[in-house]
RNA sequence: GGUGGGGUACCGAAGCGGUCAAACGGGGCAGACUGUAACUCUGCUGGCUCAGCCUUCGAAGGUUCGAAUCCUUCCCCCACCA
């Protein structure tokens, strides 16, 4: 591959960039002299749910380790370990060292998913953070003015709106930006909202007479609702290691329109093809429904394993479209006649007493697909009756 | 150090002596509809032995027949001016 041509690919579905014509250049000295370039990714170790968010960057990272370069993959466990303060009502917990490896452990192993891990470097950054005295902290930081951090988009506007904002937070990109220096990253990936902070690292780089990193942003994909960008925290996310049945019907859940971004920054489908596609589908040629089964299929035969795509599809077709039973359902051992609201709460269905009442008298349960209102109903064992509560909790009750 | 503003249910936010288990919005759940776990519409959304009772409005005391609302002390948060 020539070099144009390994620019085009890895310059691919950015949103900035800084810049193409240093990233040339980078690329051009590491071919002349047979190495690879180091790319620099920072993951938080606090929330160790890899999401289709994060696959947005890793995609871009893979397509990186295809061409040849390394991947330091960061776990920020320092940060972790102290606790976040920046959410103004509920402080992080402070995670303990056991609980950043295990998250670590979890993580390496979504992670892996996408990345080639013979091409991955994965660093902690308390390697270098946790030997830092306050006066290597205080000497970091006289590189930085103020009004170079209330630059930051948000951090001017919570400013201007008298909103809080935490030192710590203040400190972060800066953090963020020694970790490129210790770990001499050539380029950097990140969301869009990280723009500021890896613009930093090429900053700190400088001053400590590094080349500056190329910094190249991605989009910040849209979870579930359509709307706000996929997080854990809005729980709009799908998880890569979440179950089929799951993923799959939280695919179908998305809307026609976001659909299309799926396929171009998850599944990496050229835009000419999702072009084509889109085409049909306003022909009317194509059912959006059979695009976004696709999708489906294909998010989980990638994450999941090949082939479960297409039964998870089956699945959902059945349950959702045909109305008929999941093929397997949780069984639920009786021992003798109960009250419907106890059968709702011991199923786990219901949290408490009032919610299963609730439940009951708003007509989502039902047993074998018999819808019923009676809370003072007692239910008479009988092997095998299904129970059903909404359209998605099934369990199968037998007696023991 | 000074001034001012705050701490209310999962989140945001009203309420400022009884009609408060606490408006409203978001989120969540259920129902109808649907290609859909989308959209929209409707309802519900502290707990219980549920037409009643119990525990909740930063914490502890107090005033009152009655307190989220008044008083005292304490704890915590934020902004501004120094």
């Amino acid at each position: 591959m020539t070099i144009d041509q390994q620019l085009e690919l890895l310059t691919a579905r950015h949103v900035d960039l800084f810049s193409g014509d240093e990233l040339k250049k980078k690329l051009e000295i590491a071919a002349k002299e047979g190495r690879g370039l180091r790319i620099k990714y920072g993951a938080d170790p606090s929330a160790p749910d890899i999401h289709l968010g994060h696959v947005v960057g890793l995609n871009k990272l893979r397509e990186f380790q295809d061409a040849g370069h390394t991947v330091v993959f960061i776990i920020g466990d320092f940060t972790g370990m102290i606790g976040d303060p920046s959410g103004k009502s509920a402080t992080r917990p402070a995670l303990s060292k056991e609980q950043v490896l295990e998250n670590a452990e979890s993580y390496k192993k979504q992670v892996f998913k996408i990345l080639d891990p013979e091409k991955t470097e994965v660093r902690f950054n308390s390697e270098w953070l946790g030997e830092m005295r306050f006066e290597d902290v205080i000497r970091l930081s006289a590189h930085v003015t103020v009004a170079q951090l209330l630059a930051r988009d948000d951090f001017s506007k919570r400013y201007a709106d008298n909103r809080p904002i935490s030192l710590v937070e203040f400190l972060y990109p800066l953090v963020q930006a020694y970790d490129s220096v210790m770990v001499e990253a050539d380029v950097e990936l990140g969301g869009t909202d990280q723009l500021f902070n890896l613009l930093l690292g090429r900053e700190l780089q400088k001053i400590y007479g590094q080349h500056p990193q190329v910094v190249m942003t991605l989009p910040l994909i849209e979870g579930l609702d359509g709307v706000q960008k996929m997080s854990k925290s809005l729980n709009n996310y799908v998880g890569v290691n979440e179950a089929s049945k799951e993923m799959f019907g939280k695919l179908m859940s998305v809307s026609d329109e976001l659909m299309w971004k799926y396929f171009l920054y998850i599944l990496c489908r050229p835009p000419e093809e999702i072009d084509a596609m889109r085409a049909r589908v306003s022909s009317g040629e194509l059912h959006p429904r059979a695009v976004k089964d696709e999708l489906g299929r294909c998010i989980v035969d990638r994450f999941v394993g090949e082939g479960e795509g297409a039964k998870a599809a089956e699945e959902f077709a059945r349950v959702f479209a045909e109305r008929k039973l999941p093929t397997d359902m949780t069984e639920l051992a009786l021992e003798g006649e109960i009250g419907l609201i106890d059968l709702v709460v011991k199923a786990g269905f219901a949290g408490s007493n009032g919610e299963a009442r609730r439940l009951i008298q708003q007509g989502g349960v039902r047993l074998d697909d018999v819808q019923n209102k009676d809370i003072k109903a007692v239910i008479p064992p009988v092997d095998g009756m299904i129970l059903r509560v909404g359209k998605r909790k099934f369990a199968r009750l037998s007696l023991s």
